[in-house]
Order: C-alpha cells, then structure tokens, then sequence
DNA sequence: TAGCTGACGCAAA
DNA sequence: ATTTGCGCCAGCT
C-alpha cells in the first residue's frame, strides 16, 4: 500500500498552471500575504506586484491559478463589487468573504 | 510573430 | 446612479 497517490503526488499536466512568470510570483506573494477578514483590490495587488497597470494580468493569473495557497478570494474588484471566482462563481466568493469577516 | 481574450480600472456620456 | 467605451498588462492560440 504505498501507490494510490502517485497520480496526486506528481504535477498533473491537466492542471491550468500558470506560467511561472516573475509577476506571476510577486502576485502570489501579495495574495497570499492578505490577512484574514481583508479584502484588496486587484489594483492594489498589481500595485503591489510592482505593475499598478496590471489589474487584468491579476485576474488573469488568478484566474488560471487553482492553488489553495492562494486566497484568490479575498482579492475583489475596486467597483466595490466581488469579481469572479474559479471555484464556485462569485456567490462562492461571497460567502468566504463574509465568513471571515468581509462587511460591505 | 501577430492577434485575441480576459476573475480589471477609470473616464466620459 | 448606471451604462458604454477605451486602455492596461499577461497569457494563450
């Protein structure tokens, strides 16, 4: 008893990973860095990223990234409005948020 | 290499 | 206040 995980334990290549991009790891780091009950705005990640412009590319990485590490949840729209989410739609996002603490 | 798309942002109407 | 259009960058075909 020791296979049975081979298949989880290898990078599966049906996985959508992103392309390991320098930006792409600076919004990593940021997302990941946001405190619990938080929210920021895809500027202010791309801000942080270093590339204040790069609010679509943020989405576009977050969008193409499925990993747990990532809060992609806690990164909202500067419209005030959710945004989109990968794992559920933004009625999934909404429920998280408000469950760590994201007030309106 | 060039073009299109997309979890956005902001300005104008 | 809401809707439309344009611009932005990164990734994919």
């Amino acid at each position: 008893m020791k296979k049975k995980l081979d298949s989880f334990s290898k990078p599966q290549k049906g996985v959508p990973t992103i392309a390991p991009s320098v930006f792409a790891k600076r919004v990593y780091a940021v997302v990941a860095k946001i405190p619990k009950g938080k929210t920021m705005t895809y500027k202010q990640v791309a801000e942080k990223a270093g590339n204040p412009a790069a609010a679509r590319a943020v989405g576009t990485l977050m969008s193409h990234n499925y990993d747990p590490k990532i809060p992609c949840h806690r990164v909202v729209r500067s419209d005030g409005k959710i945004g989109n989410y990968n794992r559920g739609g933004p009625a999934k996002k909404f429920e998280l948020l408000m469950m760590e603490g994201y007030r309106v």
